[in-house]
DNA sequence: TCTCTATCCATAGATAATCTATACGTCTGC
DNA sequence: GCAGACGTATAGATTATCTATGGATAGAGA
């Protein structure tokens, strides 16, 4: 059986840096954001996240602090580098790139 | 370092089953199809290709026969089964949700 | 005839990104 | 006290790619 991903899988990065453009962020917050942005319709398992944050700081285009939220808890917030920055210009434009592509594909009339 | 793929991870059997839509072909041809309709932006590897053809042919969304090509070769044709189709349009149907719902993250602006 | 290129099939192994499941701790309201 | 939302994090399984091979044949051109 097809497992039916939440996601589609090697966008996950590119949403994270994106959201961050807004603000500083938590990883909850990250998460929660994308899920409503969305309408519900991607939702980021802590699973995939955590370690996608990891990645993203390893690469440099996110820096974290830890802080206390609006609701007295301490959170890590994320915060988008000049890197980073540049890096979601290069993964928002190959993945357009890429739907653009698979949409001729689609488009291609079938009998 | 992160690699480049050549496709989006999870698209590949809906390209397959939407290029043979059009008409039974043999894997390589599939290949090239997919190449071509997508002006060169989206390249199918054999690696990637012949297991996504196995999975279909097990999933009973294909079929295959040996046949003779036009250049007189032996080779594989799959041709899309009535599940296949329909598996087609649910993946269709799935993947333009989660295009939708990642515009909609990438369209929230940004300060 | 020889060699090169395009056509064709297929698999093994590495890699990467996701999900599932789990664990832990805190704050607020009831 | 307890439930539920808030919040971080990791281990392990799973899946889908890519890389790297290996093999075979047809046709063109030297």
């Amino acid at each position: 059986m097809t497992r039916k991903p939440e996601l589609l899988p090697g966008t996950l990065d590119m949403l994270i840096l994106k959201t961050l453009t807004r603000a500083p962020l938590h990883g909850y917050g990250i998460a929660l954001s994308i899920k409503r942005l969305s309408d519900e319709v991607l939702t980021v398992e802590e699973g995939s996240l955590y370690p996608a944050l990891q990645r993203l700081l390893l690469q440099g285009w996110v820096k974290a602090e830890w802080k206390m939220t609006e609701t007295n808890r301490r959170a890590r917030f994320y915060t988008l580098t000049a890197a980073g920055r540049k890096q979601l210009g290069v993964e928002v434009s190959e993945f357009e790139q890429m739907i653009a592509a698979i949409g001729r594909v689609l488009a291609a009339d079938s009998r």
